[in-house]
RNA sequence: GCCGGUGUAGCUCAGUAGGUAGAGCAGCUGACUUGUAAUCAGAAGGUCGAGGGUUCAAUUCCUUUCGCCGGCACCA
């Protein structure tokens, strides 16, 4: 007698071994046509699966969250079936699920077009309709590399291959296409309903850039067309928000061929700037820290000292004069440790906290810039912290408040964090690494952040924790570090005089809020959609009249508004008032004041919101003090 | 850096089986003096990313190169 314990509890008892299916037909015919898999205790198992001993079973249909990596498994067997089925020469090689859908790299001769695309998407929907049922089973290692080996799927060989050898194998079967799979799958390819191929790339076997490059196709799926559509109508979105396109609509800044990787701010674009460094300075000011300013450009040797040469050498500018070699500074940590190394340090005077808005160059590869996110010359938040070890995980929780506190004021509440340990490449002993590693930890702890351990992801210096922040969209921004380094001051030669005379070595922890100033404003654009709040907007208020014979009026408006710290602008053009209003709504100026003959005569503005909510007319100062409450930062 | 795509007016884009290009918007000039998301008219605007080749002739074909876009790889 096998017992199944379904989800409301009960008990279901069979006389002999039975199918996940077979368990749904028993309890209604329209239920066994909705199961799309089962999860047998926790595991997750095709609805073929045979139940042989008592255990827990949930079905899992189109309702249940767990359907969704299902079905984008089984959508990039669908795609890699029509595929062969096009183009038979074409290898498989993986086929994953990843965040919105999947993807399957395939080795061919030539790469595939957008109208390949078209057509694969076609073949897929044929074989859809066909409703192909999928079938599974289990071979041993040697025969499955015989099979694979008989139809020419070399990579799918390699791969078997690197499995180990206790595992059993499953293969998953649709009509005419074999592919070696854990699975769990959807019964069969009528189950999937909505799925687009979206996107072609190339992308380097097993992800390493020695080896040959394939052929990558991208799909979404979901359960549903409407969910699809959403998917969807999300990307388009995102794609109304690119900063690029942004900043060129609302003239914050550009970049042009003469300089790749570096940005022309105009006037709209740095004052943005401008606000977000102040808020910084005010920030910073209050957590103790000294602000300095350090070359741009140093002797080669002194990131021969720090160990930058060794790592980094090629994505360094460089520079000569009268026979000496210099670099463009790529970080500012080593200049900083120059200034600690003046004069003589005692433990009194630690902690020591130097900041710096450091403008950075590193010679990013051509491929990975990417508008204002990725660029080669940068300003970093920069600040780095020289303090003994037992000051060091109290400085490290109050980095952790300032973070939280300062993206606070930018609408940013979700934050991930993430402690990356010490990678394959690295300078220091690994005692060093232990004691720096566990002190991160502590002081994460300390605070009771959840947070995401990744190993191997940590700088050659020392171990960092990340602070991602999340977008309206909910995409992950990597902005501010964190970063405890217990080699460089030694390297350089840092000292301080300790308590009982001797000369020892301070510890110095990396900290940036925003990693990139230029990247956090990116990310700000985005997530505003360029609508940003009052105190960042570049023009806060736009001051439109409605004829010739308001001028006069509007400009002791605009002068008034700019003479208390407004940034605003005038426009008297020969304009309908539609036609300027549109311009600057379009423009995502926060506030348009609208004066006419009513307004000149009653002494008053009238108030339009960007949103296009008429806020009416209101006397002049009542309006400076509307402002300046919402300027709350 | 690698694979693929792409580069035409300030912007968004069309175009040429090879015969030196066209629209809308913006800008300029003029008219209109305007009440909450585009008033009308006129004139003007381009080494078709850059270099080389084929050709009587190249923006178009070939080639090299640079930038940008989508990924991959990289990211102190």
């Amino acid at each position: 007698m096998i017992q199944v314990k379904l989800p409301d509890n009960s008990i279901k008892e069979f006389e002999n071994p039975l199918t996940i299916l077979d368990v749904a037909k028993s309890i209604s015919p329209s239920l066994a046509k909705a199961t799309i898999a089962g999860k047998i205790d926790e595991d997750l198992k095709d609805v073929s699966y045979l139940i042989k001993n008592n255990c827990t079973l949930r079905l899992i249909t189109e309702k249940d969250d767990e359907v969704l990596d299902i079905i984008r498994h089984s959508a990039a067997h669908l795609m890699a079936q029509a595929v062969k089925q096009l183009y038979p020469k074409a290898q498989v090689t993986i086929g994953p699920v990843i965040e919105n859908g999947f993807y399957y790299d395939f080795s061919y001769e030539r790469a595939f077009t957008p109208e390949d695309l078209v057509l694969i998407e076609k073949r897929m929907q044929d074989i859809v309709k066909s409703n192909i049922i999928v079938e599974r089973k289990e071979l041993s290692r040697k025969d499955a590399i015989e099979y694979f080996e008989s139809i020419g799927e070399k990579y799918k060989v390699e791969i078997i291959s690197a499995i180990p050898e206790d595992q059993t194998l499953s293969l998953y079967t649709q009509d005419d296409f074999t592919d070696l799979c854990r699975g769990p799958h959807v019964p069969s390819t009528s189950k999937l309903k909505a799925f687009k191929l979206t996107r072609l790339a190339g992308a380097y076997w097993r992800g390493d850039s020695n080896n040959e490059m394939l052929q990558r196709i991208y799909g979404t799926a979901w359960r549903t067309k409407e969910e699809l559509d959403n998917y969807l109508n999300m990307l388009e979105e995102a794609k109304r928000r690119d900063h690029r396109l942004i900043g060129k609509n609302l003239d914050l800044f550009h970049q042009q061929d003469e300089a790749p990787g570096m940005i022309f701010w105009h006037p709209k674009g740095w004052a943005i700037w401008q606000e977000i460094e102040q808020l910084i300075r005010r920030e910073i000011a209050l957590d103790g820290y000294n602000e300095v300013k350090t070359p741009q450009i140093v002797d080669k040797s002194l990131w021969e000292k720090s160990g930058h040469w060794e790592m980094f050498g090629e994505g360094m500018f460089t520079t000569h004069s009268e026979n000496r070699d210099y670099a463009i500074k790529p970080m500012n940590c080593p200049c900083h440790i120059l200034i600690f190394n003046q004069g003589l340090k005692s433990y009194r005077d630690l902690p020591i906290r130097f900041s710096e808005f450091g403008s950075c160059h590193r010679n990013e590869p051509s491929g990975s810039l990417h508008g204002i996110m990725r660029v080669r010359n940068f300003t970093q938040d920069d600040g780095h912290i020289f303090c003994t070890e037992e000051q060091m995980q109290d400085e490290a929780a109050k980095f952790i408040d300032l973070v939280f506190r300062i993206y606070a004021k930018f609408g940013f509440t979700n934050v991930a964090v993430k402690l990356s340990t010490r990678p394959d490449k690295r300078v220091g002993d690994d005692s060093l690494w232990d004691n720096a590693e566990i002190a991160l930890a502590k002081a994460l702890e300390g605070k009771s952040l959840k947070y995401i351990l990744q190993p191997g992801e940590g700088a050659f210096y020392g171990p960092k924790i990340e602070f991602a922040l999340k977008d309206c969209l909910g995409r992950e921004w990597q902005c501010g570090t964190l970063q405890l380094d217990f080699n460089m001051p030694g390297r350089l030669g840092a000292t301080y005089v300790a308590e009982d005379g001797s000369k020892k070595t301070p510890v110095m922890l990396h900290r940036a809020v925003f990693g990139s100033l230029e990247r956090f404003i990116g990310v700000l654009i985005e997530h505003y959609a360029g609508n940003l709040p009052l105190w960042l907007a570049p023009t806060q208020v736009a001051i439109l009249n409605i004829s010739e014979k308001q001028a006069s009026y509007a400009f002791s408006v605009y002068n008034s508004l700019k003479n208390n710290g407004f940034r605003c602008e005038l426009d008297l053009s020969n304009e309908k008032v539609g036609y300027k209003i549109r311009e600057k709504t379009l423009q995502k100026i926060p506030y348009l004041i609208i004066i006419g003959d009513k307004e000149v005569e009653n002494n008053t503005i009238t108030l339009r919101r960007r949103d296009g909510e008429d806020m009416g007319q209101v006397m002049l100062n009542q309006l400076q003090e509307l402002l300046g409450n919402e300027l709350v930062n």
